[in-house]
DNA sequence: ATTCATGCAAATCGTTTGCAACCCA
DNA sequence: TGGGTTGCAAACGATTTGCATGAAT
């Protein structure tokens, strides 16, 4: 608890934000579950646990904020709502997630390789990499695996 | 107008659906305004001026429709709207695009290099790769230049 | 005290769906 | 003919917004 929200107070001071109880609430949801991929809603329904009186908008535009100060992520799973994970700034590089189209499974690769397509493209066309988002579709070990045994 | 539409009418009949003038049209459009990335809105609008009966609701239908035949690529430029590109079949793996944050320019770059990442998937989690999406965020070439110039 | 943030409900907006009429195969 | 398709309008669901109240600095 400590580390996140000192620097949350900061940057929050630095651009005249304020720091409230209903903004502590939703980073600290995020922040314990991590590698969950929680929708907006998912984070709603945790932070009332603590939280009850907390009003869904206030829960959307905190989001908002965070993912601004960058201090979260947003990704998108394709099933029409965002889904956010905590920055861990400890990794210099963004991590990928691979999506199983059999079962939906989401897991990640903290693997980056992706220096080298981003000289190329600043090389090529010019253009200066600073964020990347990457998903891998396919089939995971347990789904690939069962399709085998199957035959 | 020739290729594709054959392929398209084998694919319909394949599935046991049926080759209509809105399909024809919408699919049509997509491939007149290569490179576009179209949004659903769009591409209504733009079927209307030669076919002004079609509704909106048969435009999305019919978008769902290419996607599962992979004759068009659903993209998300997180704008709030999905738009969609032609499925170059010539290529032999996906492009990637390259969107600036300063201006929304959306680029596309052909080089995939994404086969060893891929690999190393494999190896590593077991996870056969199928398809990727691949966004770069960042600063176009002329937008690089007018901060340059502007210090 | 001032300014920003909250909760609520209503509004938005892209997309989906039910259904009767319609049209391709 | 008959089942997939269409257009329309209504329904949906995630997200946003207006506004009066409440809290942080």
């Amino acid at each position: 608890m400590g580390k996140i929200s000192d620097s949350f107070k900061e940057q929050l001071r630095e651009k005249g934000y304020k720091l409230t109880v209903q903004r502590q609430a939703v980073l600290d949801v995020i922040s314990e579950h991590e590698g969950e991929h929680m929708s907006s809603e998912e984070i709603y329904e945790n932070v009332k646990k603590t939280y009850p009186d907390i009003g869904l908008a206030t829960v959307y535009r905190t989001l908002i904020l965070l993912n601004q100060l960058g201090l979260i992520y947003k990704i998108d799973f394709d099933d029409g709502r965002s889904r956010y994970e905590l920055n861990r700034e400890k990794e210099d590089h963004r991590h990928h997630h691979l999506i199983c189209t059999e079962c939906g499974l989401v897991e990640e690769v903290e693997e980056d390789l992706l220096e080298s397509l981003e000289n190329q493209i600043f090389e090529n066309k010019g253009f200066i990499v600073k964020d990347h988002k990457v998903k891998f579709y396919g089939i995971c070990k347990k789904c690939g695996e069962s399709m085998k045994s199957e035959k």
